[in-house]
Parts: structure tokens; sequence; C-alpha cells
DNA sequence: TTGAACATGTAAACGGTTACATGATTTA
DNA sequence: TAAATCATGTAACCGTTTACATGTTCAA
């Protein structure tokens, strides 16, 4: 089974939005898809390019006074590739926690070391669900209802707040059991 | 800043528990960390040569009637330089998430399909909880309540349940805000 | 006797990150 | 005038996975 490349299928569905710059596509994705999807420069410029050979997308370069943008928009066939991935199942992902590999082993250790552990988890956890309800109650609020985004961006958003929250309240009982 | 290889911790982890084959380890892993850690093959066995070279670790050889085992046990400076990765703040985690992604750009596609979606990540958040729950009830359970790893085994499991229940929640929610 | 589980490894390919490289424009 | 941001890219490295390769032992 032939693992199969996300990163393209991200960048085009970021131009299925609208036709963007990698440098926006990149933007974008920080200040939406930041807890569970994030591509890097030396993802996004070369893969932009392997699209373009292929025919997915198009570009054109936009010039702000003298500085030239390269604007990239999706194609025919970009859409159809895309529209039949957006229907295949989402594989399982398996992910790696840091912080729950230290505490699996925490017997090895101090209580004092883990409880430091889990209060930094427990900072970033806050941070992150501050950084999320913000673009809930600031970026989302100004779409309108009837955009058909603004209900899965809604979803996704309220995804990572509920983990934030969950994680959160986790640690704070961990931390408790510590402490005796 | 370079990225640290975090295999060669878990190893050294499972091997300061006690002395462990290379298959041990693994099989390990898929019956307590695999909802946080896992490894293939390809990384542990080619990291258990190289721990050994760099004497983190020694090697024996146990015989179960004519089959062999390559029992690696944990040296003095392998535990050294695990305790020091334990005490090390353990790095955030940036996981990907496909069905997010998908849910992300679900204007794209109709209501139904995503609700597909939807719907086979309920079906594997749910087989997962049930086989955490099961290592809770089962294996957990025949661990004596004074044995040092216990607590911490229970918090990583505590850990995978609390965030299953939430995804199972939020993803009952999400299908019916798009039945409608 | 056949398949599952035990047991150990290697080679190649792939995906992703870090660091490097360059230059324009805006803001303090 | 210096720093931050805008903007695009490449090269090297590293970690991980997939596929391959081999052989034993036990249970159905």
């Amino acid at each position: 089974v032939k693992k199969i490349n996300k990163t393209r299928y991200a960048i085009l569905g970021m131009l299925f939005e609208k036709a963007r710059s990698g440098y926006e596509i990149r933007q974008r994705m920080l200040g939406s898809t930041i807890h569970f999807w994030q591509e890097s420069d030396a993802s996004i410029y070369p893969m932009l390019r392997m699209l373009e050979d292929e025919g997915k997308v198009t570009s054109r370069d936009e010039f702000v006074g003298k500085r030239a943008k390269k604007i990239f928009e999706i194609t025919k066939t970009g859409k159809k590739e895309f529209i039949s991935w957006m229907a295949l199942p989402a594989e399982a992902d398996k992910h790696r926690d840091e912080l729950l590999l230290k505490l699996f082993f925490g017997a090895s250790t101090t209580k004092e070391k883990m409880i430091k552990q889990l209060l930094l988890k427990l900072e970033r956890c806050e941070k992150t669900k501050n950084q999320l309800t913000n673009i809930e109650t600031d970026t989302l609020a100004t779409v309108t209802d009837t955009h058909p985004h603004k209900l899965f961006w809604q979803m996704t958003l309220r995804n990572g707040i509920i983990h934030c929250d969950a994680e959160i309240k986790w640690i704070k009982d961990c931390i408790e059991k510590l402490k005796d």
C-alpha cells in the first residue's frame, strides 16, 4: 500500500477556496488549520511547481508595486483530483506524544519532574485554547452564516477547543494525583 | 536546533523497565503505548545495534529450545542518558489529522460524504476506546497498587480514553449539524 | 500440513524539516 | 537605518515506513 502525499491535497484545497500565492497558502494555514495541519515553505513551493507541471494548477504573476507575487489557480483536472481525494476514507493518524511517553516512564524519575512536565503542557494547552477561541470570536464572527465554508470551519475549530479542554482537565487531575 | 531522535529514548525506556528483546519491545509498545507511541521493526533493530555500539545497552543470547532471542539490557551510561532526556521539557507535537483537513474543506463536496467520513472516524474511536478500556480493566487490574509504574500507566491510559470520549461526542454533534 | 505467531534483520524510497540564499518593502 | 514582514526558492539531512528476506515453533 503506497502512502499518498497529502501535502498536494492540502494545497489544492487551499486553492479550491480561492487563487493564492505560496506565501498566502502558508499564512492561511497558520491562521486556520494550525492545530491539525501545517506545511513548511520547503514543502509548499516545490509542490506548487510539481502541480503546475502536472497541469493541476496554473500560475500568473501579480504585481503590488515592484514586488511580484506568483498567484496559483486550480485547474479543472486539479479540482477533479481534489474531489476524488475528498471522497477517499481519511487515514487514521498515528500521532506521537512525547509528554505521554515520558509520563509512561514516569516511575524512572521523580514526581516533581513529572509535575513540571505537566505544568509546561498545561501552559501550552491554555495558550492554544485562547488562540482558537480568538479565531472563533474574531475571524469566524465576520463570516456570514450563509457562507458555505463557515459551518465546517467552526467544526474544526470546535474540535481543537474540546480537545484542549479535555487535556487541561486531565493534566490538573494528574497533578493532583502526583501530589500525595 | 537539531531535532533529536526519540526512538532511542522509547527503546531505552522500555529496557529501563526490564531487559527485553527487540521483538518484546515491539509487543510491549503495541500493548501499552499504541495510542501515543509506536515504532516499526525497521526502527527498533538498527537502533538497538546503534545503542550497543555506543555502550548504552548490552546484549546476550537466550534460548527457548532452539530458538534464540537477543536480550538487551540497559547499561549505566544508558540509564544516565535516559534520565537526562526525561528531565528535558517534552516537545510540543504538531500532529496531522486528515479527517479535520477534509472537514475543513467540506464545502467543496456534499454533506453526505462528510457524514460518511465522520461515521468511519466514530467507528474507529469507539474501537480504540474499547481497547483502552480493556487494557485498564484487564491488564492494569492485575498490577498491584504499590507498583511504582501503575499510577503512570493509568494516567496515559486515561488520557487516551478521555480524548476518545471528547472526539465521539464531537463527531455526533457534527453529524447532527450536517443533517438539516 | 498449513497458517499464525515468534524472531531478526536490510534496502530503498519517501516525506518533512532545517538551514541556507536572496531580495523588496514597510514600519519603528 | 535597522528590524520586521513580504516573498520565493534550493540543498542537505534525517527519521520513518514499506517491502523484502529468512528461518523457527506451535497450534489447529
